[in-house]
DNA sequence: TATACTTGGTTACATAAAGTAAGTATATTA
DNA sequence: TAATATACTTACTTTATGTAACCAAGTATA
């Protein structure tokens, strides 16, 4: 019985959106630039360790960039860039499947 | 500064589908019917610990159904349920997102 | 008859990931 | 001087996951 394997772009594009918080981090900025108190106080539950570790890997895969404005004291805002910003229509669909599918009891 | 709160539908969505290893079983299962040790050896270090859990859960969530046929020896088989499939054009998407914007090293 | 094999799991144990709370550096304000 | 703020780290605890062995029921093989 012949395994069939999953095509390595689609396997890791999986492994980035299935991590714990990551979507939901992504969804949070496709509202705008904001800044590491504000992700963190929107999503409850998500600790400011987490939030940290995921914006690094967010920032390494190019979904997300850092900007760094040297006032007193310094703000930092991330925002998705092309690349984040095109998962946009995914959460669309899955606003859509919750919308048609998800009963809340 | 007020903060907006999440649709509920949605983030129930997220919740199940961000789970490590749902939505790649969800995947799997798209190909169609099949059983236990087809879909772990088919997701490589998906213990089957962690399968049978999963399983229960899509289960519990209606997203798939279990079939037991009483044969010798038992087969039993996990396929959609027509919630579960509706998540297959989640699937397309993502595959495009990754053809797009995912480059292996 | 005894042994081994198959399926669809479960169990006990070890490791990895995530949550909690406190701490850090820099700078401003009271 | 003490307190406040931002954007994190660090140490520690709890939870989740991975590994490997095991189980029951029913063949099949020696």
């Amino acid at each position: 019985m012949d395994q069939q394997e999953l095509c390595p772009k689609f396997e890791k594009a999986m492994e980035i959106l299935s991590k714990r918080w990551t979507a939901l981090i992504v969804y949070q900025l496709l509202s705008g630039p904001q800044r590491f108190v504000r992700i963190e106080t929107s999503l409850t539950n998500l600790s400011g360790k987490v939030l940290s570790e995921r914006l690094k890997e967010l920032e390494a895969e190019g979904i997300i960039r850092r900007d760094v404005y040297p006032e007193t004291p310094v703000r930092i805002e991330y925002q998705l860039t092309e690349k984040g910003l095109a998962l946009a229509p995914l959460f669309e669909h899955i606003a859509k499947w919750s919308h048609d599918w998800i009963r809340i009891s």
